[in-house]
DNA sequence: CGATAATCGAGACGGTACGTCGAGTCTTTAG
DNA sequence: CTAAAGACTCGACGTACCGTCTCGATTATCG
């Protein structure tokens, strides 16, 4: 599912129309409840209530409380991923996945993993989930690699595909594993150590141990 | 908490002492119901029912079904680690990963990754969890990287850290967000083309893209 | 307590209204249950599962199992008093008895029996008891003896008060304690031998012996 | 059962022997119990917890909680009721109830009256409640009633077996039903409006209305 | 315009699981 | 074998949440 429900094209829009200031009420409501207790402690009750709505309110736009927070966390997502260009793909990498860290580090994050724990037994909500934070950078980053290949800056046999893997791999582990922070000096690290050192020509691996 | 409560300070032992067998029967109807219908579905009724005991023997023991999973987790993930000595780093790191692979892809794998969501909310799930599945697997790796380094097989600059961190983050990446397989090839290509790279003497960086 | 609660003051009437119907069927379901296995083995469960409502469509209504049971055997009472006027003390009193006394005998008895018990430790209760199986019936009483009064068949000096208290005692001592049958011929025996002796004019106490 | 378990008779008594004295002292805490919170709220563990004592010790003892009740009204229901022989209707009369007053006003009324409820759904405890509470009691006042006839004191038709009931009933009405004091003029009025009158020769049903 | 219909907040509804507590049994150590 | 202590199974307790439903009130379009 995933969003909200509208009764598709219908034939003249017979009664009052849905208030459409509800849903970013409720999605924000959602977003605040789930950031302050967790997916777990959120009840489809104080959503309402913090959005002073009736429950009905909720469930004639989304289908159960894990539909409403894919939603919420779908709509936040779309709107927070940069494609820099900066004619350098060490640029291109620092900038864009800085971005990334910035944007896992805020409320989105947290939701995020809260979802992790349900996509082995809600196959909807995977897919909502990888198309939300995953596919949609993982393009971006091979847009990257594929502007540095045609500026000359791959090797020919680079893994190009690892790289992309790694570079997610890398930021989340540490968003929700580890609990160490996605600071900036990280982000340098796996583009300088890692990333880099994987895919560009004429590099040796010559990475600094940092810490 | 995370490991059944004991009244602490031997006193004397008044009174009919803990059946320590309950202990295991009730792990293992966790595990049981846990493999069948997941965390969320997962209640205590469901356990002490499987298990034919009370309630009460359930909540003697362990202060919360969180509690109850994350010491049924700990319980298990001590003993299945293998550390391999093959004689090259290569080998060691193959060895390493396939079998980790392998135990992360079983029902502890799922019960591990439906704790992930928990981690922000319960500080003390944190600690437990980082170290039943990340500190100790990151122990092993070092010590294999530095089994390596004494037979001189490491650049002395190598970042061995990251390749501890980016080891841990490319599998479980995979198990927890993207669903892949973690299977053979897969470890393959991490070692051959990320790890070794990474801080292995004399490598070019040759990685053939395979996907 | 000993009535469904109902938030006080018509205020707007928000939300929907509670459903008048399930308080009946509620009681219903109650009295059955009582009757089967008495008040003691009355679970809320049962009376929930009976009637096909959620236990808190009970407690919305009623404090506590207690309460709940106060205000079924109410509910029931107040319509079952006949108050006859057949122009002698006789046959008011013979009347007015034998209907209580059916009335005890019914699954009310039992369940008043059941209250006994509470009476010292629940004031609520006891008022509310008192209110219900006591005082009505003795109001009735009183009445007939006045009626009598006037049509001069009391002796002046007759101890109305004691045969008002007597014929209740009479009767609820069978029911509750010797467990005696509340039949007509104890009901006769009652006004011929002691009631109409202690109270009418020109009456020698020539009770015979029949048990 | 309402008695204390013995293993009857055995074989030379081999191991410890029982304590007698933890009969008293649990039926000390059980009477004390439920004098402050009922029959309904009294708890076994209550009852060992107060008498430092083991459930297992009161469960040899008596086979349940209803039992352990009973025991405990009739043993102490045994030794209390006065037989007097003043030598006069009136005087044994007003003797026997105001003793008989006394003792139910104590706690083992209070016992008595948790007790009335079990009755129907509880057949042995209806045996033994019966013959502990009302049949003692009732055969004293039998006693009484024939020694007056032997003297000369009662009218020949006269009804004795419901002047005996009546008494029982008058108590009891007022001890479990009303709640109003069993004290002197209490007792004084039944006997004199009452049981006298109903019974002795040469009395008018002169009694005075006093309250 | 009035009638119709879908919306809104509010909260009652049937269910399911929670975590606690009591009854009666069992199992330990100590005597 | 008995004692105290306390763990054991079972089942009811009263609460909380889910997702549905029903209320009065509101807001649009249709006839």
């Amino acid at each position: 599912m995933a969003t909200p429900v509208y009764s598709g094209a219908r034939t003249a829009q017979r009664g009052r129309p849905r208030d459409a200031s509800r849903d970013d009420a409720l999605r924000r409501a959602a977003l605040e409840v789930m950031a302050e207790v967790g997916y777990r402690a959120l009840t489809m009750d104080a959503v309402a209530a913090r959005a002073r709505a009736g429950k009905a309110t909720i469930y004639r736009r989304w289908e159960s409380k894990l539909d409403l927070v894919i939603d919420t966390c779908t709509q936040l997502a779309h709107q927070n991923l940069p494609e820099p260009d900066t004619g350098s793909l060490t640029g291109d990498l620092r900038e864009f996945l800085s971005g990334f860290a910035a944007f896992l580090s805020g409320p989105i994050g947290k939701a995020a993993q809260a979802l992790v724990g349900e996509l082995p037994h809600e196959p909807e909500l995977a897919v909502a989930f990888r198309e939300t934070f995953l596919t949609t950078q993982r393009d971006v980053l091979r847009r990257i690699l594929e502007r540095a290949d045609e500026r000359g800056e791959l090797r020919p046999e680079a893994p190009r595909g690892m790289a992309v893997e790694l570079a997610g791999a890398a930021l989340i582990y540490r968003l929700m594993l580890t609990g160490d922070p996605l600071d900036l000096p990280f982000v340098d690290r796996v583009v300088d150590q890692v990333l880099v050192p994987l895919v560009a020509e004429g590099h040796q691996l010559t990475g600094v141990e940092l810490t």
